[in-house]
DNA sequence: TCTATATTTCGATATATCTGGAAATATGGA
DNA sequence: TCCATATTTCCAGATATATCGAAATATAGA
């Protein structure tokens, strides 16, 4: 993933609206939902959405395919996998064990309780 | 970590310069480097660097601190794992694992290298 | 082919962000 | 106190993003 790509995807999730639907699409799993069932529970105006949904496409993170009358998005695990590991390897001070939150190294590395 | 900050974390990494001046100040350290410095090295007139420094420091991504005439600015790892396990925890379809790169998990999940 | 549905593209407007020169502020030394 | 250095704030113009009504496109059924 170059810097511009992540740059892209880091756009594309820094908006109140896109990153509601990213996460609807997230709750929807593999299967996807079409662009209007987005628009009735996000209510969001069917052209305001399209163009949202055309920038997070832009960024990879999302896909779509056609069923009939209805353009089905669902979420690119992949890229995201990808946008999270840039931020690991490049943007934690060479120390991406400090970053990640969730590998087994975590408990080992967190400070016990504080006795109240 | 709430959704608007998370907003704010990515419009601040959205954009090359302060993509740029960001990973300068991972490269530095801890010890974080002087704005000077950070003008100089990415050849960023001074009024434009401090307003990115002020956007990055606005979403709680680099610290600032004072020595004698110079203002230093350093990364704040603490935030980017906020970050890191916003995206894992709410944007990865509930597994996880699918998306941190580095856990013990990778090498069993990813296909073997193809033979050439 | 005609009509209805699902969604996008167009286009105009509003809002926010980016840029950098000039001026202001903070610090330290002579 | 005066001057030099480091950096920010102010301001205005340029560019990019967001919004949504109206019109256009794609699909399917009668």
């Amino acid at each position: 993933m170059t810097d511009g790509l992540a740059v892209q995807a880091f756009a594309a999730l820094a908006q109140e609206t896109r990153l509601a639907i990213y996460r609807r699409l997230v709750e929807a799993g593999p299967m996807g939902l079409p662009a209007g069932a987005l628009a009735e529970a996000l209510e969001v105006p069917a052209p305001t959405l399209s163009f949202h949904l055309a920038q997070l496409r832009g960024a990879g993170l999302i896909t779509q395919r056609r069923s009939s009358r209805s353009l089905i998005y669902a979420v690119d695990v992949g890229r995201m996998t990808d946008v999270i590991a840039f931020l690991s390897d490049r943007c934690c001070s060479g120390q991406p064990e400090l970053c990640l939150p969730s590998t087994r190294t975590r408990t080992d590395a967190r400070p016990r309780r504080k006795a109240v």
